[in-house]
DNA sequence: GGGCAATGTCTCAGATTTGTGACATTACCC
DNA sequence: GGGTAATGTCACAAATCTGAGACATTGCCC
């Protein structure tokens, strides 16, 4: 019982965000198929980012939203939404990179970066309130902890891909260190 | 009075930081020049992708061992290569990502890679002693810290190129950030 | 201005990537 | 077994990328 569509979406993800304009070769290989298999499924390059872009962000922004209503206490929100970023691995990674690409020219107006945006915003806004309440180092800026929040679940990410240690143990590690960055 | 040659391989290292795989067109157009010169300094693809590791190996282990002998104190010499690493920016992440890649199999065997070790070796064993001497959260592991350092300075350099604030403070915030993130 | 080195323009052949058609193979349901 | 949907294999043309030759242009030093 496999779903093949979603095996390409998860291996294009994988690939593209280690090497955006890798052949589409490597993306079939990585999915156990062929590119003739691929071409089925997505008529071109295009119509796979595409695919690739609608995914991580439902997936993301779906994970998001429920960390963010799965507890009350404000600090709890956050760390499950750190949870959620890790949990949500390279798809997390790659939406960011996509949005932070040197060339990409953000804007409201794009329907992918409003997208985008959205599925920060739970994130942003809470943290917003947790900066105005006290509960969070007022040195720090609200777009610092951003990335900084990214850069964290990336090291989680690699550090997991490496197999250096079971990942409940890592995410706890790592929201240690992210919950201390931002600390008073 | 500029220097092409490096001004190539400094722009290659920023395009195939994002893209590995860009067309050669897209790294002469960084380098605002044209394919044909890019060529007569490099004889192929794999020439100046030799160039460019040979570039970030070069520069992140000469400015990693200056800043590691610019103080005596144990978290001070910390805080200075955390600050050569964010310098490197770009660079610095590039090296790191080439060898954390997916299907890159990193052995000692190889020159490249011995040389990546190499590099951070003098960050390694630093933190090894500040681990053992308790100067750190002793729960964290060393590998953990290593991704994290360089998750960081990603970090730091994502915010740099949006110019959301001046470098040097910036700079002192990520810092701020990471030796938190790493304390008792 | 003459000479010279570096670079740009145009061109092109070869290699690689891409998308698709035709048909074989496999897996599974009835 | 027959039918069918999904996939694999092979083939191929179009598009793109790559590397290099031939020659024009630019900038600079004398």
């Amino acid at each position: 019982m496999k779903d093949t569509e979603q095996d390409i979406i998860d291996s294009a993800i994988l690939i593209f965000n280690e090497d955006l304009s890798a052949p589409l070769e490597k993306v079939a290989e990585q999915a156990q198929t062929t590119r003739r298999t691929l071409h089925r499924y997505f008529k071109d390059r295009k119509e796979l980012m595409d695919s690739c872009q609608k995914e991580v962000r439902k997936t993301c922004h779906a994970a998001m939203l429920k960390a963010y209503n799965s507890s009350d206490d404000p600090m709890e929100k956050l760390e499950r939404m750190f949870y959620a970023g890790v949990d949500c691995g390279t798809k997390h990674s790659f939406l960011h990179k996509l949005h932070t690409m040197h060339d990409h020219s953000h804007q409201a107006g794009n329907e992918e970066c409003s997208g985008y945006d959205n599925t920060f915003h739970v994130w942003k806004s809470h943290l917003q309130y947790l900066l105005e309440t006290g509960k969070i180092n007022p040195v720090l800026t609200l777009d610092w902890i951003h990335h900084l929040h990214h850069g964290i679940v990336a090291a989680s990410i690699a550090t997991q891909t490496a197999r250096k240690m079971p990942d409940a143990e890592l995410k706890k590690l790592a929201w240690v260190s992210f919950s201390r960055a931002i600390s008073i």
